[in-house]
RNA sequence: CGGGGCGUAGCGCAGUUUGGCUAGCGCGCUAGACUGGGGGUCUAGAGGUCGUGGGUUCAAAUCCCGCCGCCCCGACCA
């Protein structure tokens, strides 16, 4: 290809309203656009960068021997009435309705079409396990597009879903899944952490995230830089702290809880203003609707409470926040003035709660609070747990080291669904022995657009694009830098032909520009490879090969360039290939273990 | 949805406070000349509903009101 006629429109200057690296590399490298809030063109080179990730997805998704389809985007919302999501989705389900007046929605995901479709087409135990995929485009009514193709309204998005007789065939078609995604990211060059996430009422292991390392990432991960013990900071869980004792022995003699008048003053950080204190030594009682039961969970004042863990705590199946009214039925105290003394519903207490001497906290009367207070002398701890969102420092819950909190962008997302869905929508099968049941789901899915995000927010540096070879628009940059010299322009497509005969894909910047701009260019858009030819050269009889990733350029004889420079191509993309294949191993060892 | 900011040429901006002549500057673009290894120089050009609708005024990019769009923080994110 040549630049002349690529259509790569670079910018010397970043637009103003892009603020992510990746957002202002991929204008500033003319591979994307915006049309409008969360909605992008890719233009030319990016639609190249993300042809080949899609490649890489269905490559390795056919070798897991998952079968791909294609479903239709534009959904009867009659489909999501029957799951029950049509009032979970909420806002975020795009609907439009036709000219005639039916009423549809904008696919944001496929489990209703995708089980509407199984249980027609499934009869029978014999014919799964089954995994289905397909590539295609989501939308969803964000209600707050962000950071350019990060997070839109409109995307790209491989979804995969499994069906399966049994758990043990759940297991396998999951495993097969979760080492699918670790081969497509390896072989994307991207670099990546496996969180355990929050994975609703089934519980245990059965569902992970793929999350690579970014400042720019919406999600927050804690991990253990000592074990390999990773989450989701919604999912982790947190160690016993390791010196102090759980429940601290509660001196007799201590004072009596004071109350204190705090007029007016009900936020944490109020109360903290007002006493002199600090946010850790109060503690704040929350009001939760526990399958419509009132609860109440007690963290300490600058913790947040989580309400999976909440949920499990009290046996629940759904959470709610209670709102001020029902608050102040069930405790007889106004928001902002709650506490754990005298609470007059269950209470469950957070272990850092638990393990302070004395706390300061909600007085259940309007306008006061209470000092001294002494956990388990002057309430219960009957029900002591982790309840809280862990943080950076905290325990890790496997070994105990302390733990480092870090922003990740989310990837990949595999789930154990279970018969959520079939159940919903009758997606039954019989099985050996003539019984109907519910077929057992799971579900996978791959942000397209976001691996390509996350590539150039984890590779560029301040000239720009630091593409891996893998997902490149072009593996090779020739730039010939004296279009009027026929030598030059010779040898330039002498070793384009030669490398495009090898399978690699080339662009010759043919265009009549000094060579700075040339080099600027070339490092703007990320080129993994840099060929110059150059009067200069030719007369020494060498032509100059740079690496994106290198700092400086070294010279090759231009007799021979063309098999010194597919020999550097193959040994770069055979270490690439052999990283994959080390970690396939090492993945495979663990799992021997 | 709450808070903040912005909307003037493809991109980056000035001009708006205090209304006033053909609305400017840099980059990019077109033509030409010189130049030729890290975004060159010069000359000559093209390119504008000043987001949009209304109002005030002799006169509006500028003042007033409505609307639309975009960005950031927060809320939200099966």
């Amino acid at each position: 290809m040549r630049w002349s006629k690529a259509l790569i429109p670079t910018l010397k200057e970043t637009p103003a309203d892009a603020v992510a690296p990746s957002h202002k590399l991929l204008l500033r490298a003319g591979m994307v656009r915006q049309l409008g809030a969360g909605a992008y063109t890719y233009l030319p080179i990016g639609f190249r960068v993300l042809s080949k990730v899609v490649r890489i997805i269905r490559e390795e998704m056919d070798a897991a021997g998952a079968l791909e389809l294609l479903m239709p985007a534009l959904q009867p919302v009659e489909l999501w009435k029957e799951s029950g999501r049509y009032e979970t989705f909420g806002d975020l389900l795009m609907q439009l309705k036709t000219s005639s007046d039916q009423h549809f929605a904008l696919g944001p995901t496929h489990e209703e079409v995708i089980t509407d479709l199984v249980r027609d087409l499934v009869r029978s135990y014999k014919q799964l396990p089954v995994t289905l995929y397909q590539i295609q485009t989501k939308f969803r009514d964000e209600p707050r597009p962000r950071f350019g193709i990060l997070r839109t309204r409109e995307f790209l998005m491989k979804d995969a879903y499994s069906f399966d007789a049994n758990v043990e065939q759940l297991n396998d078609s999951y495993d097969a899944m979760y080492e699918a995604y670790c081969r497509i990211f390896d072989r994307c060059g991207i670099p990546y952490a496996i969180v355990e996430a929050e994975s609703g009422p089934i519980g245990g292991d059965s569902s992970h995230e793929f999350m690579v390392p970014s400042s720019t990432g919406e999600d927050t991960i804690v991990q253990c830089p000592a074990c390999n013990y990773a989450a989701n900071k919604e999912r982790a869980e947190i160690g016993a702290p390791s010196e102090a004792p759980a429940i601290p022995a509660a001196t007799p003699d201590a004072p009596s809880p004071a109350p204190v008048e705090t007029p007016n003053r009900r936020t944490i950080q109020e109360i903290c203003d007002f006493l002199k204190i600090t946010e850790a030594e109060t503690a704040k009682l929350l009001v939760f609707l526990a399958d419509g039961r009132p609860v109440a969970a007690l963290v300490r004042g600058d913790h947040e409470a989580n309400e999976a863990k909440v949920r499990r705590a009290f046996g629940a199946t759904t959470l709610t926040q209670a709102d001020a009214p029902t608050i102040e039925k069930a405790t007889g105290a106004p928001m902002g003035f709650l506490g754990p003394v005298e609470i007059k519903i269950p209470l469950a207490v957070d272990r850092s709660v638990a393990a302070m001497p004395t706390v300061v906290v909600g007085g259940n009367k309007l306008d006061v609070h209470l000092t001294g207070v002494v956990p388990g002398r002057d309430f219960p701890l009957d029900k002591v747990l982790d309840l809280r969102n862990a943080v950076g420092g905290d325990p890790c819950p496997k070994c105990g080291r302390l733990m480092v909190e870090n922003q990740g962008i989310e990837v990949g997302h595999v789930f154990k669904l279970g018969t959520k869905y079939s159940r919903a929508m009758g997606a039954h099968f019989l099985d050996d022995k003539g019984q109907e049941i519910p077929v057992i789901m799971g579900c996978y899915g791959i942000g397209v657009n976001r691996i390509v995000a996350a590539a150039v927010e984890a590779g560029h540096d301040d000239n720009g694009i630091v593409w891996p070879l893998s997902l490149a628009p072009y593996h090779v940059l020739i730039a010939p830098l004296q279009l009027n010299n026929p030598a030059v322009m010779e040898a330039a497509e002498a070793l384009e032909k030669k490398f495009e005969a090898a399978g690699y894909d080339v662009l010759v910047d043919d265009r009549d520009q000094r060579p700075g701009v040339k080099f600027k260019d070339a490092d703007l858009i990320g080129i993994p490879l840099r060929i110059v030819i150059s009067e200069r050269g030719l007369k020494e009889g060498t032509v100059e090969v740079k690496w994106r990733t290198d700092a400086s350029a070294h010279n090759v004889s231009a007799a021979t360039a063309d098999e010194a420079i597919l020999a550097e191509l193959e040994t770069t993309r055979r270490g690439m290939e052999n990283v994959s294949a080390e970690r396939r191993i090492s993945r495979a060892a663990s799992r021997g273990q």
